[in-house]
RNA sequence: UCCCCGAUAGCUCAGUCGGUAGAGCGGCUGACUGUUAAUCAGUAGGUCCGAAGUUCGAGUCUUCGUCGGGGAGCCA
């Protein structure tokens, strides 16, 4: 491994230790804060994204994961040997390059670097994936290597932005975060498949969702929200679906439904906005429309009952559409195509909706839950209710289920010892992301995603 | 669990009626002082997913299997 010809030290003794940050004296300075450094002489650090070479000239394509720079190589201006080192680069090979920032209108990206000292730290071994078309299953057995292409590095860094949005968000309104447990003793809902695993010879579960233990958690500190991987055993195997993927799920006491859709709308809204202001350069790598995203910046956002959305359905295409289901994927894209921004479906049918979900004092057919459904098709973005807290009518509601009572009683206890109206939603991370970045697959949401039947790498 | 589609060079794919295995890109060699997924010339590269069958002859037809992609249901 080659190593900087000089470092700026007094203490020698710890020199191998110290920072890579400078070479020949110039600062490391990354590829997005270039043109603030135009005139000065700088240090790239990166990797060789493509390479244009035209005789006694070499044009080096760099990315250093901040963004992409070309970096000119002229005979002369750098030693020989350098300009050979340069011209025998592979794809992905790794690379400081010491040059002056120029504004050159001839360069992609508006500056680039002449280059005056080239240090190569490894030459890549034939690099599979090429700048030219690839299949989908090839990129996801290569998935270590795809997320250095341009595409899925701004899904990421957009994702790190909404992760930061969203825990900014419910600090600056006081809701505490409390992480669930990833072991679970018993199902949450009992309705789909989890993960088993071994515990000590007795059988425990993957969480699918935290939300019971945010129930009781806020009536401890008030206003909470937990963050964290959730895990379905389901057979899908659709876009829409990960077996592993990060949902986020505010719980909040004295909150009712109307205080629970006050909250989801500020929250989006607010994520959408963050994404819009921080990252619309990544917005537009990926060629997303942001004229249909802005609108979800704003509140409010529309709501509707969940009669009038089968309204919406028997005037839409949808006339056959059984009163009393629930909305699968073709009705949820024709709710969502009614709205320029996410609508809010409330007044559920209760038959239909969990068990947890407080009922109407009205209405007992009807459950004080309410979805969120992205318009574009993305479907359903977050779920959440009004709790039920009132120990006889749960009580009744676990029995109706036929759930294990036993394994609910600490949840019981939360209606026994000072029970409050209180309520919260879920909102699935990658899902949101997929909408906001207008991707088409839940897989290029996430890092590294875990699917049926797909593990690797 | 169910339905549909696919598997040929490193990658993306073509391959006609069953008759000698193809292209582009990538790799390698060389040329070029402004390239924009550079261009030009040359060159190497194949267990046609596996097994069995039909046939004088199978990448091509049949059966079974494996793997992959998409969708439904379920869900976020």
């Amino acid at each position: 491994m080659a190593q900087p010809p000089e470092r700026a030290s007094s203490r020698p003794a710890r020199s191998r230790f110290m920072t890579q940050q400078s070479f020949g004296g110039h600062r490391a300075v990354t590829i997005r804060h270039l043109t603030a450094h135009v005139g000065e002489e700088v240090l790239v650090q990166g990797w060789l994204y493509n390479m244009r070479s035209k005789g006694k000239l070499h044009f080096l394509q760099v990315r250093d994961g901040t963004g992409i720079v070309q970096a000119v190589v002229f005979r002369g201006n750098v030693p020989d040997e350098e300009f050979e080192a340069a011209g025998r680069l592979t794809q992905e090979s790794s690379l400081r390059v010491v040059g002056t920032v120029k504004a050159d209108e001839r360069s992609p990206g508006g500056v680039e670097l002449q280059v005056s000292k080239l240090d190569v730290v490894h030459v890549a071994e034939p690099y599979p994936i090429t700048p030219k078309e690839h299949g989908v299953g090839f990129l996801m057995q290569h998935r270590h290597l795809w997320l250095r292409s341009r595409k899925p590095a701004a899904i990421l860094r957009i994702r790190d932005t909404v992760i930061r949005a969203i825990r900014e968000f419910f600090h600056r309104r006081e809701f505490a975060c409390v992480d669930s447990p990833m072991f679970t003793p018993s199902a949450c809902e009992g309705t789909t498949t989890l993960f088993k695993v071994d515990y000590f010879g007795d059988e425990a579960y993957l969480t699918q969702s935290g939300q019971l233990y945010g129930e009781a958690s806020a009536m401890a500190l008030g206003k909470i929200y937990v963050f964290g991987p959730t895990f379905r055993a389901e057979k899908s195997k659709t876009r829409r679906h990960l077996t592993e993927f990060w949902m986020v799920e505010p719980e909040a006491a004295f909150y009712d439904l109307e205080d629970v859709m006050d909250l989801g709308e500020d929250f989006v809204s607010t994520i959408v906005g963050a994404v819009l202001a921080e990252r619309r350069d990544d917005l537009e790598i990926l060629e997303r429309d942001i004229a249909k995203l802005e609108p979800a910046a704003q509140k409010p956002y529309p709501r509707i009952t969940y009669d009038q959305a089968v309204e919406i359905l028997h005037a839409d295409g949808h006339a056959d559409f059984p009163y009393g289901e629930d909305f699968g994927a073709p009705h949820e894209t024709a709710i969502g195509a009614r709205f320029d921004r996410p609508v809010l479906v409330y007044n559920w049918p209760a038959a239909i909706k969990a068990f947890y979900m407080k009922r109407d004092p009205d209405n007992p057919a009807i459950a004080l839950g309410v979805d969120m459904i992205a318009s574009e098709g993305y479907g359903e973005l977050v779920g959440g209710a009004q709790r039920e807290d009132d120990l006889a009518a749960l009580e009744e509601r676990i029995a109706e289920h036929q759930l294990p009572r036993e394994a609910f009683e600490w949840f019981l206890d939360l209606r026994r010892f000072g029970s409050v109206p209180h309520g919260g939603f879920g909102l699935g991370l990658e899902r949101t992301l997929a909408w906001i970045t207008g991707v088409e697959h839940l897989r290029q949401c996430i890092p590294f995603p875990r699917m049926l039947d797909k593990i690797y790498p």
